[in-house]
DNA sequence: TACAATTTACCGAACGATCGGTAAAAATTT
DNA sequence: AAATTTTTACCGATCGTTCGGTAAATTGTA
C-alpha cells in the first residue's frame, strides 16, 4: 500500500489544530493520527515520546512563531510604531482568526497538562508581553504605564476569547483588539 | 461492609473540585468516584446519564450560586452600593480562592464538552454580567459605560485566571479585582 | 554508472491499562 | 417486606504505546 508522506510543518500544523480544539486531554493519538494523515506508529516515529513530545513540539513551533511575528518587528524598522503595532495586532488577530480560534497556550494549560507545559508556555506568554511593553515604550507611555498596558492586552485576548465563545458574540476579540490598539495609541502628558 | 452515605451537596461540591482543575475529558469516572467517595455504580445511580449529567448538576449549582452570591446582592438592601459590589467582588475572589482555582464555566466549555454547556454557561455568563452592569448603573454610570464595565470585569476574570497561572503570579488576580472595584466606583461627570 | 548496504519513514497488529457503562447481589432504610 | 442505595463484578471499547516488518530514500562501493 502507497503511503503517506507528509511535511514536518503540516505534520506540526495539524497537531496543534487538533490540540487548541480538544485540549491535551481531549487530543487521542487516534484523533492526532487521523488530523495529520499518518498512522499512530508513524507518528511515535517521529515523536518517540508520543503526545508529550507531540505538544512540546507544537510548543517550540510557537515560540518561534512568536518571536518572529511579534517580538522581531520592530527589528524591521523603516516603520512607525503605529505601523509596528498594527502589524503585531494583526498578527495576533491572524492567530485566533479573529477570536475564532482557541488559544493553544490555554489549551495545554490545563488538566493532566497543567504541570507539563508550564515552562515553556510562561516563556511564550513573557515574551509576548515584554514585547507589547517595548511597542508601549515606544509611544511614549512610561515604564509602569507599558507593563500594565501589555499585562492588560494578554488578559483580554485570553478573557475575550472565552467570553466571547461563551457568550456567542464573535465580534467582542477584534473590537478589543481595535479598543487596546487606541489605548496603546493614546499618550497622556 | 458498610457502605458511604454521602449528601447531594457534598457530591456535587466534589464533582465540581474535580471537573474545575481537570476539565471534562480529563475527569474520568474513577477520579470522580474517589472525590466524591462513591463507587463508580452508585455514581451511576444517581445521575443515571453519567458524566454529563453530573456536569449538569454541577452547572445547576453554579447557576443557584451566581443568582444568590451575586444577583440577588442588590435585594439584600438597607446597604450603599459600595457595600454591594464590595460583597459580590468577596463572593467572586471566594470563588476562585484568590484566583488559585480555575473557573468552572471555563472548564466545561473546552475539548468534548464545547458543545454540550453552552447554553447553561452563556446564561450563567449573561446573568453574572447583568447584575455587574446594575452595580455600575447604581454608581451613576450610564448605560454604555455599565455594559462595557460588566463586560470588562468578566473577561478580566477569565484572561487573569489564565494569565496569572501561566505566569506564576498568584498576585494578579486580587489586583484586578481591586482595580476593578476602583473603576466602578469612579464615575466620570 | 550500477549495485549493494544502510538508514529513514511508514504501517498493521497487538499490548496492558483504563475508559464509560451495566447487571445483579448485598446492605440499608422505610 | 418493600424500596432505595451502595456494592462487587464484569463488559466492550478505546486509551497511549510498542513491536515486527515493509517500502522508500540515502549512502557507500565498484
Amino acid at each position: 500500500m502507497a503511503y503517506a508522506k507528509v511535511e514536518h510543518d503540516v505534520v506540526i500544523d495539524k497537531l496543534m489544530e487538533v490540540f487548541r480544539s480538544s485540549g491535551y486531554d481531549g487530543a487521542s493519538m487516534a484523533t492526532l493520527a487521523q488530523a495529520t494523515q499518518l498512522k499512530k506508529a508513524s507518528l511515535y516515529h517521529r515523536f518517540p515520546q508520543g503526545k508529550e513530545e507531540m505538544a512540546h513540539a507544537v510548543l517550540r513551533y510557537v515560540a518561534t512563531w512568536a518571536k518572529s511575528r511579534i517580538a522581531d518587528v520592530p527589528v524591521v524598522s523603516d516603520s512607525t510604531p503605529e505601523d509596528r503595532l498594527d502589524t503585531a495586532l494583526k498578527a495576533i488577530d491572524e492567530l485566533y482568526d479573529g477570536g475564532r480560534l482557541d488559544c493553544i497556550l490555554r489549551a495545554l494549560s490545563h488538566g493532566s497538562a497543567a504541570n507539563l507545559f508550564q515552562k515553556e508556555i510562561g516563556a511564550i506568554f513573557e515574551t509576548l508581553i515584554r514585547s507589547f511593553k517595548h511597542l508601549a515604550l515606544e509611544f511614549g507611555h512610561n515604564e509602569q504605564q507599558a507593563q500594565q498596558l501589555a499585562n492588560e492586552l494578554m488578559v483580554k485576548i485570553q478573557g475575550t476569547l472565552i467570553v466571547q465563545r461563551s457568550l456567542g458574540q464573535p465580534s467582542m476579540f477584534k473590537a478589543m483588539l481595535a479598543e487596546m490598539s487606541a489605548k496603546f495609541m493614546k499618550t497622556h502628558f
